[in-house]
RNA sequence: GCGCUCGUUGUAUAGAGGUAGUAUUCAGGCCUUCCAAGCCUGUGGCCCGGGUUCGAUUCCCGGCGGGCGCACCA
């Protein structure tokens, strides 16, 4: 097979490499919206995840983990329930299906449709005769879709696997004020699965019905919105910001600004939020992503979820997708705590500023990644075809494996005793390597080049004589002499992160 | 979900109504003193179910899955 810069290249390497398979389980033809991480994909994320968890804990953040599964009336209070069930009508006769209220609104555009019930709905399709815009059949009964899994558990209990984690981190507000002993903001993070049953999965991992999302919450005072102190350690900080209104005039080109021209200019209104973009930027960066693939996009009014007052995307450039959301930043003001404080019956006011008596219930602004999406799209923008060889540059602390070890030749005992000792060595320091002593040794190099090994050490005759070996460089492609002694420190030092 | 289209070794592909080639990968061997060399040997495949047929991987129907367009996307 030839090596093209094409994007077909890339999707064989993703599965030849055992970073992506699926849809799983293939042995059975597959389930849509579902993958699986072979070894390579695996050890990415638990790497990608591992860099996430050491700077976190830098800015001061908490973690938690909660259960998937929540009963209905979490979900109610939320607002899940009511916002993630769709009324939808499927024509009688191609079974075209449509979204009630958009259907409607586009037949009847002079009818208000908002706010109408499931039997004033159908009571309209049916008066009015309404029919299918491609067929031209008359649409059917209301149905409901959700969008949440629903599920039973023990006797018939009624839950649901939910569909974001940020929900779940809410629910432990007094736990968490207790805890921080009320030093605000409190600073919490959540990683694990999320789910939501599509209509129609597409993109890969892109769009999954189960995937992995590690959302940071900042529980804050709405003073302290406009006063937070790391706002004004970053305020200098420039990011590749495009709001909504620039959108309106299709322009679609970030603007680089710093965060306090955009405090100053109206397109960020608080300081708070600014430094949750900053935050969302800066880890983002942390990847390696190249300065031109990466934008914040601001939502629309109209395109903002229903908890949100301010919203933006933060957003990379991929070839096979275009413009991917790999992270959500949300003010959620305080609409999640004041419904569940109402739902559950508990008191969720409390007092923020020890020097008055002023009660109020805390402001989220909410920073949400999609941990399958960054994965994705690391991947594709480490791969790097040159002069027929694939090179995926990912960071050296991201690659799955950190070293391999080869024996120039096979058939010279000598030789691979040294580097299999050599290989222990790196494994008793911990160092995550791989031996490969397969085929000519320039193939060797191609193969560690694709799943993106930094570091090549081959052991040869010189070695033999003076305890000394070569390294090589993935990217460079250049060579260094070093001693067997000093290999675990040199690695180790290469792969430090910061 | 609708429409179009596609589904052949791990990957990428060829092909015909009589169960399959090619490249590469992979395993073993020979060779090899640093960037996919060469030679030999070997492993491995027609998405699933039904129908038509003496016979289906090939034709038909249905399902599942992928891609694209529409719809959907908290």
């Amino acid at each position: 097979m030839k090596i093209q810069d094409n994007i077909d290249t890339f999707n064989s390497l993703v599965k030849r490499r055992g970073f992506i398979w699926g849809p799983s389980p293939e042995i059975y033809g597959g389930f849509a919206g579902f993958y699986t991480y072979g070894p390579a994909g695996s050890a990415l994320k638990n790497k990608i995840l591992s860099l996430f968890r050491k700077e976190l804990s830098y800015f001061g953040f908490l973690e938690v983990e909660c259960p998937t599964i929540m009963p209905e009336i979490v979900w109610e209070a939320s607002g899940h329930l009511e916002r993630f069930i769709d009324y939808i009508t499927r024509c009688t006769k191609c079974k075209s299906l449509y979204r009630a209220d958009k259907i409607l609104k586009e037949l009847l555009p002079d009818t208000l449709i908002d706010g109408l019930s499931k039997k004033e709905l159908n009571k309209l399709i049916k008066t009015k005769n309404l029919k299918c815009p491609s067929c031209d059949s008359l649409l059917g009964e209301i149905e409901e879709y959700n969008l949440m899994l629903k599920t039973n558990v023990g006797d018939n209990n009624i839950a649901y696997l939910r569909p974001e984690t940020a929900t779940t981190t809410y629910l432990l507000f007094n736990r968490l004020d207790n805890y921080a002993r009320k030093k605000y903001p409190i600073k919490v993070f959540q990683y694990g699965k999320a789910h939501r049953n599509e209509i129609s999965p597409r993109q890969g991992i892109i769009r999954m019905r189960t995937f992995d999302q590690l959302e940071l919450q900042l529980f804050i005072g709405k003073e302290q919105e406009m006063t937070l102190e790391e706002y004004f350690d970053v305020k200098n900080e420039e990011l590749p910001f495009l709001d909504w209104k620039t959108q309106t005039k299709n322009i679609y080109k970030p603007n680089i600004i710093s965060l306090e021209e955009a405090i100053n200019s109206g397109v960020i209104k608080k300081p708070a939020f600014a430094y949750c973009l900053y935050i969302s930027y800066f880890l983002t960066k942390r990847f390696g992503y190249e300065n031109g693939l990466i934008r914040l996009r601001q939502h629309s009014p109209a395109e903002r979820a229903h908890y949100a007052d301010d919203a933006w995307d933060l957003e990379i450039e991929t070839r096979q997708y275009g413009w991917i959301e790999i992270c959500g930043i949300h003010d959620r003001t305080d609409y999640d705590l004041r419904r569940h404080q109402e739902f559950s019956k508990q008191n969720f006011e409390i007092s923020m500023d020890t020097s008055s008596n002023k009660k109020e219930i805390p402001q989220v602004l909410e920073i949400a990644f999609g941990i399958d999406r960054i994965l994705y799209t690391l991947l594709e923008s480490c791969f790097d075809v040159k002069e027929q060889r694939i090179n995926l540059k990912l960071k050296p602390f991201l690659a799955p494996y950190s070293v391999a070890v080869f024996p120039l030749i096979k058939n010279k005992k000598e030789i691979r005793d040294l580097a299999k000792k050599v290989q222990k060595k790196l494994l008793n320091n911990r160092i995550a390597s791989f031996y490969d002593e397969t085929g000519s040794i320039g193939k060797r190099y191609r193969r560690q080049d694709e799943l993106g090994t930094p570091f090549c050490i081959t052991i040869d005759y010189e070695s033999l004589e003076d305890q000394s070996v070569t390294i090589r460089y993935r990217d460079s492609m250049e060579q260094e002499r070093i001693k067997i002694n000093k290999i675990p420190d040199i690695i180790s030092r290469n792969l430090i992160s910061i």
